[in-house]
DNA sequence: TCTGTAACATACCGATTGGTATGTTACGAA
DNA sequence: TTCGTAACATACCAATCGGTATGTTACAGA
């Protein structure tokens, strides 16, 4: 069981995160944070010590939890089919599902708020935002790569950008959906990347 | 030619622009704007009455040069045929060119950073956004729908989302170049747009 | 039961924030 | 040449900013 302090942590990060992704990191005081939380300004530099370091620490547990789903679904398709075709279009569906099962418009995606203010932060964060486009484009670019020796695409496809598309949906239609205030705009842009990976190799 | 007045306001939308892109609308203050403008508030007051109008009179104009830089390229590639799909296509490919040409990162796209602090602003700011995405699709899918009715798509093809995957496009290979500082990923993702339409349409 | 420390609260700090009031100056029209 | 106004500069303001110093309290381990 979390201590009273460990959840008190995570209900402040949890907090923060919901907030900057409404008004951007430099457009949530501290003050606001913890009057929204009924805290004080000594709960929260106890469990931070600068404003700084809630953000590394939010940057890092919501890159975690990319990766960890990254990892996760990819695993899940490499054992659902021994086909990288199939492979690569079940990992797909599996992120369909989940923002078809969606019944608001996604927040956000934090690592997209960090981009828009960069400078803000250094570059020991800018590496953590990054970890999860390198570890897409990495993984995927060899997923799509068995693929090519093993279909002819209709069509000549780099493999690296073809890889990076998948974060590129993510990223453009969270965008959209928030701006536009919709809620089936990922799971459709990410059928569509689904539909151009099969008509690219399906035979 | 533009009286000084309107120069200096030119240059401070310029630099609010810029600043703005890499910090976001929070985290640039009037201060640090004016004195990278060798400014003072007296002047930057002068011209504008608060710091929201700066904000609002910036995405106008971003929004502006967007829809009409969208027309014109539409326009352009409706006079080099007579086909909707290769209408499409040109279409693309015009703002493939754009993208090609640029030696350095795009800076980022106003819209998307308002989007990421949206709480910040009121409801005419952010319909202010939303035009160019409306456009975007009510135009595309008028074209998309054309296409559809001349060429059979080899897979189902919902024509708005089709349509939004345009400005989706964008929207997420603009986070990925700023946030992996290379240049070619927006000119990759368009190409990989161009491509999906030619295997979904081309006879 | 004692005691140390984690988990907070209170009160304050200098710096910075957006904004205003009051100038000064340059320049174009009458 | 005068004169009004656009185009700035200077000096200031209350409010808010991130952060600190100094408490208080609850509780777990010895």
């Amino acid at each position: 069981m979390a201590s009273k302090g460990e959840e008190t942590q995570k209900r402040i990060l949890d907090a923060a995160q919901a907030m900057i992704l409404d008004h951007g990191y430099a457009g949530v005081s501290v003050d606001q944070l913890i009057s929204s939380l009924g805290l004080t300004k000594g709960a929260f530099f106890h469990h931070f010590k600068s404003k700084r370091e809630l953000a590394r620490t939010l940057i890092q547990r919501y890159s975690d939890e990319g990766v960890q789903l990254f990892s996760d679904n990819l695993a899940r398709a490499r054992k659902l089919s021994d086909d990288p075709l199939q492979q690569f279009l079940i990992f797909i569906g599996l992120y369909e599902e989940i923002f078809e099962g969606l019944t608001e418009p996604y927040p956000g995606c934090l690592l997209a708020s960090y981009v828009m203010e960069m400078q803000q932060f250094d570059a020991e964060m800018r590496d953590i935002i990054n970890v999860e486009f390198y570890l897409s484009r990495n993984e995927l670019t060899k997923l799509i790569e068995q693929i090519i020796d093993k279909y002819p695409p209709r069509a000549e496809v780099d493999p690296a950008s073809l890889a990076d598309g998948f974060m590129s949906v993510f990223e453009g239609a969270f965008i959209l959906e928030k701006s536009m205030e919709e809620v089936a705009i990922t799971a459709q842009q990410l059928h569509h990347y689904k539909t151009y990976v099969e008509l690219l190799f399906k035979p």
